[in-house]
DNA sequence: ACGATCACG
DNA sequence: GACGTACGTGATCGTA
């Protein structure tokens, strides 16, 4: 395996597009634009450097267009024809691409009459033969059919690609999830759903979803054009029968030529020591003084690059936050896990903390026995102080079977739990060491059940949230986990807890995993975690995610695993009646619907009811859905209800009792903590992409409020002997931000003089206020928030969709604030790729100028939301982070385990738990802090109102 | 695993 | 001129 080749095909066009969008506009001495030229650059450097890396090349290199024009032209004029001019200040950089290829004594190959695509593939398909792997350095989705394993003389060789901008590998899987199908069918894909880009037409009306589905039901593109003629009628069939002959255009188009010219021999690619003469020159004509440094340290040979230096962005005057820039891998060695330390001595631990005490900076991950905090007992700690630096402290392995307090269990050497914690502590809440977690809120309040404090923190994933938060682009994931945090900031794919315990039936707890294994996976964990701060913690300063992180969202997570721990307590009693009648009314429910149905069958299935009610009764109510299934949501059934089917009546109160049984009072009664007595939920602070928390295990955000009967489950939250609840929200906080931030003096006087302000857009807009107007108004309000269609609005106001646009303009007309505020809106987060709350907090929207009109219809109604919904939720969150100080201050704080404790948060609703004395003082604390939250940082032209109230359950409370 | 449905702000 | 019809979530169920 040593001496397997693996050659690195670079598109070079393609990249200098998306490197020219991506990074600042960078200058060099003379004034030419070069910040594209640097990207490339740095992305070269990068991979010829990785040349003795695992993956890394042996041969490489790099493919242009030579011109604009190809054989794709003779078969079709349009081809690509609707492509812009590139940007001006583009042009004169694609030279320098082969300036720069040059400079690194790189073979840089052209050809004519093909494309980029067409030559890569040829020689990807060469070098494949003689039995190489390929990796293709490159996103563009044409390439992806060529993804796969094939044959060769000794062994599999691979193709794969490489999106260096994301540092992400794209193998079969990758496109699988992208398209749907297996690479090889991918062009079939293509040629159902076009490319706008290439102006391969496809079939009019399908996109990437449809066309995968039929492609993959099919088989190829033929047979999935062949079964148009027995498909049912419709609009798809029409268009795969109309547009046949444009499908076989465009699949011809999309195949790639395999069969160029190879101007240049495979051999005559390895990679050789770059002789530094011409690179110096280039790098010097061109001013990349960082790279110049680096490579005189590099003796010779280019090390890696860091990231972009910063003072050079700012000479060529940029801002220092170049949106999108992302920063090519950071200058660390391979995870080795052959590295890491299995801890089992006291001598080896204190040898530890003392270098975690010495290194200032140290990444702590746990091990538990289970994923619920709250219960999960702890297995082992995990601490990293540098790249492959890191240790793995077991702390209650055993054998299989060997657990608890199993006298004949084979414990490995280990130290005991206590003493290990006890000589831990000190470092752990040291103010001089910083405690580097991914999602540290877990082993917060796993090592807060065993009494140890954790202080100061920084959270990876957190971190990442402030950067990236919506940035996940389709086929590529943007969520925040450690394992997809590693492999799109360091190519590195880390041990899966699946690969050391097993899934399903066969999994075995972490604590019986052999210590060998055990340390790799934990200590790797951790080597992660540390990797990724000294990766993703100076962008914070660089792209202007300080303030939210540091204000908002850091301060904010010992708070939240504090509320975590608190739970609130619920009557089990309660809820076990509750159930106990919901089921008792469910079997009447049911006999009535059967015997109206004149048969037995599960209410529960949409199908089944669906056939039921439209077939066998007859009742009107089309089909919908892709599925092709009849609908029977609540406004369906509510139509037929109203159309006088008693039926529909009695389906939704089945499934109302239904929902409420199963999702709250079986699920909440299950929920209750063994030990606490009581159910703790766990929040995510990155689960919402606008910064709201979300609430999961149990959800504890979406407990029934808006009926009576399903009230009843609130009445089951309870306070402790002694104690109540009390409940503070925010009033209309959404539509007070709206006012303010699209700045309409009329709204803003109605909340000043604290008027009820639906009545007021009422007023406004219908000259009186009667029930009607005001039901109106409060619609239309919502309506603004959410990003407005004159279809929509239609559907709720119950009007046609020309009436719902006069509705419109009404409201454009008396606030016309709100309309500039969405139109600048919108420019801005076109413009910059990413909306912004009052406080800084940054929501990306990639699809906001996606071809795809719904796509991008739905990314701009996001966008116009997701400032208010996320400074309301950035003003909370600076509440909750000063709640206790404040009651403290005030003599409330938690005596005894009692006192005033913070348990809830429900998006503009904080839930306490206190003394029945206390709930004076404390009302007066809450308020005053949830109402002055924004400041000092933002100044409101609005007033927070805040309503208080408190019982000794929930529902009283409201 | 996924869509349909429905609970919340 | 068609697209598909309000923003943000999570849990449960039936079905593939």
């Amino acid at each position: 395996m040593a001496d397997k080749k693996h050659l690195y095909l670079v598109d070079g066009s393609a990249y200098i597009f998306r490197a020219y969008h991506r990074l600042p506009p960078l200058t060099n001495p003379e004034g030419t634009p070069v910040g594209a030229v640097y990207g490339y650059t740095t992305m070269l450097w990068k991979l010829a450097d990785d040349l003795d890396a695992a993956d890394g090349p042996t041969h490489l290199a790099v493919i242009l267009d030579k011109s604009s024009h190809s054989f794709r032209n003779e078969i079709y004029d349009q081809y690509k024809a609707n492509r812009p001019d590139p940007p001006e200040d583009l042009v004169p950089q694609f030279p320098l691409i082969r300036d720069a290829t040059r400079a690194f004594s790189l073979p840089c190959i052209e050809e004519p009459d093909v494309e980029a695509d067409d030559v890569i593939a040829s020689y990807a398909r060469a070098a494949q033969a003689q039995g190489w792997d390929v990796t293709i350095v490159s996103s563009d989705k044409d390439l992806m059919q060529l993804v796969g394993e094939e044959a060769g003389p000794n062994g599999p060789a691979k193709i794969d690609m490489l999106d260096t901008m994301k540092s992400a590998r794209i193998g079969p899987e990758e496109v699988e999830e992208k398209f749907g199908v297996t690479p090889d069918k991918v062009g079939d894909v293509l040629a159902l759903m076009g490319d706008t880009a290439d102006n391969i037409p496809g079939i009019y009306g399908v996109g990437p979803k449809t066309a995968s589905k039929l492609i993959a039901e099919h088989g190829n593109l033929t047979a999935a054009l062949d079964s148009a003629e027995d498909m049912k009628k419709s609009k798809l069939k029409e268009r795969l029968l109309e547009h046949r002959a444009d499908a076989e255009l465009s699949r011809i188009l999309v195949t790639l030529k395999e069969d160029c010219e190879l101007p240049v021999p495979l051999e005559d690619m390895a990679l050789k020591s770059i002789p530094p003469g011409p690179l110096t020159e280039f790098l010097q004509a061109h001013g990349f003084t960082s790279l110049l440094r680096r490579l005189d340290a590099g003796s010779g040979s280019p090390e890696r690059s860091n990231d972009l230096n910063p003072a050079k962005a700012q000479k060529a005057g940029d801002e220092g936050t170049p949106e999108g820039n992302r920063q090519p891998l950071p200058d660390m060695p391979a995870v080795d896990r052959s590295a890491y330390e299995c801890v089992q001595t006291r001598d080896a631990l204190d040898a530890w903390i003392a270098k975690c005490m010495n290194a200032r900076v140290v990444a702590v991950d746990t091990e538990t026995s289970a994923l619920d905090a709250m219960q999960a007992d702890l297995v082992g700690i995990s601490l990293a102080v540098g790249p492959n630096d890191a240790c793995y402290i077991p702390l209650d392995h055993h054998n299989e079977g060997g657990g608890g307090s199993d006298m004949f269990a084979e414990r490995p050497e280990q130290i005991a739990r206590e003493d290990a914690l006890e000589a831990l502590k000190p470092m752990l809440a040291s103010d001089a060491v910083l405690k580097i977690g991914q999602n540290i809120k877990y082993d917060l309040n796993v090592l807060a059940r065993y009494g140890v404090d954790v202080s100061p923190i920084d959270d990876t994933m957190i971190i990442s949230f402030a950067l990236d938060a919506g940035r996940g682009e389709a086929g590529i994931g943007g969520g925040h986990g450690m394992d997809e945090l590693s492999q799109r900031h360091l190519g590195h794919t880390p041990l899966s807890f699946k690969e050391i315990c097993g899934t399903g039936k066969k999994q075995i707890p972490f604590g019986e995993v052999p210590l060998d294994r055990a340390t790799e996976y934990a200590a790797e964990d951790a080597d992660v975690t540390w990797r990724l701060h000294k990766h993703l913690k100076p962008r914070l300063p660089v792209e202007g995610g300080t303030k939210v992180y540091e204000r908002v969202d850091r301060p904010l997570i010992p708070v939240v695993a504090m509320m975590e721990r608190n739970g609130i307590k619920v009557d089990r009693a309660r809820l076990a009646k509750l159930s106990e009648e919901f089921a008792t009314e469910m079997g009447k429910l049911e006999t009535l619907i059967h015997e109206e149905a004149g048969e037995e069958f599960t209410i529960g299935s949409p199908k089944q009811l669906g056939t039921i009610l439209f077939e066998k009764l007859g009742y009107k109510g089309g089909r919908k859905g892709k599925s092709g299934q009849f609908s029977t949501d609540q406004a369906i059934l509510e139509k037929l209800a109203g159309d006088g089917a008693e039926i529909a009546t009695r389906v939704l109160e089945w499934r109302q009792l239904s929902k409420l049984k199963s999702t709250y009072t079986d699920a909440l009664q299950a929920a209750i903590n063994p030990d606490t007595g009581r159910v703790h939920t766990s929040y995510s602070l990155v689960g919402a992409q606008t910064g709201r928390l979300s609430s999961t295990d149990p959800n504890l955000q979406n407990i029934p409020i808006r009926t009576a009967i399903g009230r009843q489950i609130r009445e089951a939250f309870v306070a402790d002997d002694g104690n109540v609840l009390l409940a503070a929200d925010y009033s209309q906080i959404e539509l007070r931000l709206a006012a303010h931030m699209a700045d309409v003096p009329s709204l803003k006087e109605a909340f000043e003089q604290g008027e009820d302000i639906h009545a007021r857009t009422a007023k406004e807009m219908y000259g009186e206020v009667t029930r009607d107007t005001r039901a109106a108004a409060k619609t239309i309000n919502f309506a603004i928030l959410y990003g407005i269609s004159r279809w929509g609005l239609a559907g709720r106001l119950g009007v046609d969709s020309d009436e719902a646009q006069e509705v419109i303009n009404t409201y454009f007309d008396r606030f016309p604030g709100i309309q500039n505020y969405i139109s600048e809106t919108l420019i801005q987060v076109k413009e910059r790729g990413y909306s912004e709350t009052l406080f800084g907090r940054k929501t990306w929207f990639p699809r906001i100028n996606s071809k795809n009109q719904t796509e991008r219809q739905g990314s701009e109604r996001a966008a116009i939301n997701a400032p208010i919904q996320g400074t309301s939720a950035d003003i909370i969150k600076r509440a909750m982070a000063r709640m206790m100080p404040a009651l403290e201050e005030a003599g409330l704080g938690p005596r005894n385990g009692k006192g005033v404790r913070m348990l809830l948060q429900v998006h503009d609703e904080l839930v306490f738990e206190l003394p029945e004395g206390d709930v004076e003082a404390a009302s007066t604390v809450i308020e005053k802090v949830m109402a002055e939250a924004a400041e000092p940082a933002v100044k409101l032209s609005i007033p927070l109102g805040v309503d208080i109230g408190h019982g000794k359950s929930w529902g009283e409370a409201h």
